[in-house]
DNA sequence: GTCGTTACCAAGAAAGTCTTGGTATCATCC
DNA sequence: GGATGATACCAAGACTTTCTTGGTAACGAC
């Protein structure tokens, strides 16, 4: 259950530099604690989707341990698409709380 | 955009005691201070699922204006899926939090 | 030589939400 | 007296995201 947050976590995770796929997921899912996790059927849509809107740039690469990866790096318009959808998340979250965490 | 928290939002207004859906979806968006919209396009599929799951009962009555309205109140189902459904959302906004207000 | 990890991808199902439309009553304002 | 806005409900279908399940392949460890 993402709660349609996935976009902005890996825009997130690729402001640290670019990473592939299975990477991104690993760092959200160690980030959180496990209390994030994103099934590789979430993710891989999710990339393509990002890579579609001009949110990602992809190249074929290799990972640290030297295997054939695909690197997803941020656009200037996924920046500006993380800034958009974090301020959101932010302001939905606060009035969310104000009615579930009440008492 | 209610990222899966409608369930949730409906159960915890109900704590307040029997309300009709209208008042449910004004008293989300009041508390909120408009950060929280609920669509009559969500709010009453929202209503009939949980009544199917037992979480809600519903029955015919008056509003506040006396007007002819159907009120929803929690059942002992509910209160449980309420508190189930709070401390997910603590938890995965939490791991969120972690990841995208990092910095 | 099987298992776990790393790495990618595809297809379809499921769930929740939104869009758009409809019904009806009542008060207010011009 | 007619339009508008608020109150109150409902239905149908589309849309998006996410999940489930399956597949490919390479590598190390046991």
């Amino acid at each position: 259950m993402l709660h349609g947050s996935l976009d902005a976590l890996i825009l997130k995770t690729l402001t640290g530099g670019p990473r592939h796929g299975y990477a991104i997921a690993k760092f959200i899912e160690d980030t959180s604690d496990d209390a994030v996790v994103v099934e590789e059927g979430s993710l891989y849509p999710a990339l393509y989707r990002m890579e579609r809107r001009g949110w990602l740039e992809a190249e074929w690469g290799e990972s640290d341990l030297g295997r054939r990866a695909k690197l997803y790096r941020l656009t200037r318009q996924g920046r500006a698409q993380l800034a958009a959808e974090t301020e959101a998340w932010r302001l939905f979250t606060a009035g969310v709380s104000k009615i579930l965490l009440a008492q």
